[in-house]
DNA sequence: ATTTAATTTCAATTATTTTTGAAAGTACAA
DNA sequence: TTGTACTTTCAAAAATAATTGAAATTAAAT
């Protein structure tokens, strides 16, 4: 396989991931082909690759720029902008989890907090389910919040050492 | 807050995070209703609490089986099918790990595997941070891969306890 | 065998999300 | 200040995904 044609298929596979995972096709897209280039691309440069318009590159990159996962960097004297992502797979990975966490795992937290609050009507088959399904989402719910916690704060082999120990 | 005013406080919310994450608001709302209902339900009763057609029901609840989360339950003497959900969350997120891992991670982990093999160019820049990137990647599938399959196979207890440690 | 009570399917419709492209905005340089 | 080279914005269009509803299908009861 050529290295174009290796390019090409990890930027397309990436991009019918995730939309697997609620991410738009074309972010996923831009980012994948940053992370696998040498060099900072221009806004043009992205057009052309991906051959989508200028708009669809300037707000998809903004909302990487927010996620923290593409930067932008300014060369003297060129008024042109260049982009570049962060290439460490294991910083992407936590970066989208701290991203994630805030996003939605905190406010789905403070709603099961308020559910959990609901009176209990003792011999009602239907509360007395409801709350035990609240009371076991929000133990997970909270276990997977102090996963990702542990994991953003973790060092890549801490976690791998700690899966050996678990798999074993 | 009444007990009818919480069901459906969570049911919307559940069906919104489900499309943050790639899944069908619909199939998750069915699943939600299914969670915290004391009893199995008929497609007449998703159908008039969703307040969506029979045929949108049918499809998200095969999809739902598919999935192993729901199951159907055949009454004696009763020609209709009822409908119930596995109510323990840790098995929930289990089975949906297991699933996603099968549907998703196994076939990146195929392309993954192949687009290492691409032979490196040593001095172009291009072809050595594609190699760089794709081998941090497939480090950090392979340990979201080995940390699913952990999770799977472990108790809640057991995870929860490995947890407390990362944390200290 | 026929009727009846249900479920499933899928083409057409509707809703949602993404993309475009041109106008507006920004800011550097002359 | 005007022009130039770029970026951003956003209403309209296009693409994609979800939903409907009625016909087809299934299978139990008569």
């Amino acid at each position: 396989m050529e290295l174009q044609e290796a390019k090409d298929r990890f930027v397309q596979a990436w991009g019918t991931l995730a939309t697997q995972w609620g991410i738009n096709r074309t972010m996923a897209q831009i980012h994948a082909l940053l992370m696998i280039s040498a060099n900072a691309l221009t806004t043009e440069d992205l057009m052309a690759q991906l051959q989508i318009s200028r708009g669809n590159v300037s707000m998809n990159l903004r909302d990487l720029m927010d996620w923290g996962l593409v930067f932008k960097e300014l060369r003297p004297g060129e008024r042109k902008e260049y982009f570049f992502a962060e290439k460490d797979a294991w910083k992407v990975a936590k970066q989208v989890a701290k991203e994630r966490r805030r996003r939605e795992i905190e406010p789905v937290i403070k709603l099961l907090e308020e559910l959990r609050g609901v009176p209990v009507r003792a011999g009602d088959a239907d509360s007395e389910t409801f709350h035990a399904t609240i009371e076991s989402i929000s133990r997970v719910v909270n276990l997977a919040d102090g996963a990702l916690d542990a994991a953003m704060k973790a060092e890549e082999s801490l976690i791998l050492g700690t899966l050996i120990k678990l798999l074993r």
